[in-house]
DNA sequence: ATGAAAGCGCTAACAC
DNA sequence: GTGTTAGCGCTTTCAT
């Protein structure tokens, strides 16, 4: 019946000292101190319930042992719980890690702000092809929400995440029946505003690079469309170079355009470093950027501003956004439905657009 | 008693259905297969003891559910628990937060060893002068070890935690009298490597940019003044520029150099982000990069490939560092006495220091 | 093959 | 003000 027999045994000789110490109890600062446990509890959570005097004892007395209450025990017995799951996802099929910068500087910022609010972030990995298996962490009780970054291309698992309501945010684009809450920068304002700038700038022969499977960039997609109509240009469906958020595919599939004698004068890269590789693409071909070509990249990460050239790029919001997830989630916690939010883009302009 | 006595009361008509739903419990789902709870565990668990029949019907029911057993009463029944924390100290003074991109690669490589290995990562930040706060999470009994990216200034709170055997691993530097276990990369042998490669260019007044306070740097720090040494230079106090890992700060200092009329022709600074401060404070005397003034980085990010003039830079394991991190902290927790490991680094020449 | 019951470390209602 | 005790959701010994 006890799960480790050993321990709760008279304490062989030598093993106290050297093997593996018992791990402190509240019973055993209770003996120490010479109370009950139920004293020392009262102590340790600062109730007046118990004399002043004692609970100073007890109080120092387990500082001094580095004793701090179980917090899995306390859990359960409260039946409470501050943490919270952040889930990266990853694409199996190329087993691609976490890497993009900007992923991670959100989870930099989600840490930035679910510390500042004393919850606790559990981070892991999750197939991007099996979304829903990031309620596994809640299920379990081991978390009370869920915060995914990014929706990929599953958004009937992710709202069967939501319909079995789980508290649940998601990194993203709205879209229409949709169940759970996202948060996530205005993709259509940002691809409209990348297309804009390049056409004021006098291009007309305007690729496309990303995948627009994804709703986020679809967004962005259909913002980079409505600007070239409103430019009254028709859109070449070439134009569209259906790449992944992956460094390597975009370069060879930039390097194919050029092969099949597709014609050009501005690329809107859907991230940073795709941008950067169409740049090298342009460049192997000896032509310049932007004398020749036009670049714009996404999310303006801290590699856009020193790059060469340095990227003109659609500002994402990263502090902020780490707070209004956050903010977005514990709302659900309290009770109120979910409600999305988009946080409006910038553009910043530098050399890849402007001789 | 009864810490939330509603639960447990019988259900209100109404509340089942929209008001929070209980969460699911054993005792659910064995009566709702009409056995025992010790069934339903033994069932979920696998094991033989119980009939095939039932087993298998247990399990489709649980499942249909989306039953998971409850992690945190499972693992104070069984005493396990696979929880390491990660921690990224920040500094309190300038309250700069989790963004320098190394350690953030390093967290992103750490979930991928973690999460490969089954384990779960608890992901916090801790003031850089109080390192040893970073202990709670296992004297709470909420993780079984704990990471810590950079040992900043305070090696021995890092030795205190070592001595309560916290198990610990550090990502920094070996240093004498040192109790816990480092993993980190060769800091003598990148510094050595940089300054020499601009001693073979021809380079002899070399800045030494970042603050030798903190291991790591002070060993780079060395690395630089052995090679200065074997070259015969004699190296100038003033060569060193004692600055944090932020960037605004070693801009500053830069400038100030400038215009306190220190000569200097190559720079060695302690990150890529660094670096490129680096860069702009010489461009913006006018000053060419390499050709008046080479630099070097430290970390080998993303963006150095990138950057305006790509940097030579010294490269650091990341990936395999996250594997070696959990791998020497896994060894710990099997009862192997804490091993560090330093791991070699490469230089990697680019254009900021070749014509 | 199954169930009853004890107990993991803690909190709080209840008794004194 | 303090101690006794039941029970949070689970696993496992023991009995059947």
């Amino acid at each position: 019946m006890k799960p480790a027999a050993a321990r709760t045994a008279e304490p062989v000789a030598a093993a106290a000292q050297d093997r593996e110490r018992r791990r402190l109890q509240m019973a055993d600062i209770a003996r120490l101190a010479g109370v009950s446990v139920s004293t020392v509890s009262r102590a340790l959570s600062g109730s007046t319930l118990v004399n002043a005097e004692t609970r100073t004892r007890v109080v120092e007395l387990a500082k001094s042992l580095n004793y701090t209450i179980n917090q899995g025990a306390q859990n359960l017995r409260l039946q409470k719980n501050r943490t919270i799951a952040v889930v990266v996802p990853y694409d199996a099929a190329s087993r691609q890690h976490i890497s993009d910068p900007f992923f991670l500087a959100i989870v930099g910022s989600l840490a930035d702000a679910l510390t500042d609010l004393g919850y606790e972030m559990l981070l892991s990995r999750v197939d991007a092809e099996k979304l829903d298996s990031a309620g596994a962490a809640y299920d379990a009780g081991r978390v009370v929400g869920v915060i995914i970054i990014g929706q990929w291309r599953h958004h009937d698992q992710l709202n069967g995440l939501a319909a079995r309501q789980v508290p649940l945010v998601v990194w993203g684009a709205e879209m229409p029946q949709q169940l759970y809450c996202t948060v996530g920068g205005d993709n259509h304002g940002g691809g409209y505003q990348a297309t804009r700038h390049l056409l004021m700038g006098g291009r007309r022969r305007i690729l496309f690079l990303g995948n627009p499977d994804l709703p986020e960039v679809r967004w962005r997609y259909r913002g980079y469309l409505d600007a070239l109509k409103e430019a009254g240009i028709e859109a070449d469906p070439r134009w569209l170079l259906d790449v992944p958020f992956e460094e390597a595919a975009a370069r060879r599939r930039l390097d194919q355009a050029y092969q099949e004698g597709l014609s050009f004068d501005a690329v809107v890269a859907c991230s940073d470093l795709l941008a950067l590789q169409a740049v090298a693409a342009v460049r192997a071909t000896g032509r310049r950027v932007p004398a020749d070509v036009s670049v714009t990249g996404y999310d303006d990460a801290p590699l856009a501003a020193w790059s060469d050239p340095p990227l003109t790029t659609v500002h994402q919001p990263v502090d902020e956004a780490g707070r209004l997830i956050v903010e977005a989630l514990l709302a659900q916690l309290e009770g109120q439905p979910p409600r999305s939010r988009t946080m409006p883009v910038q553009l910043v302009v530098r050399k890849s657009t402007v001789g």
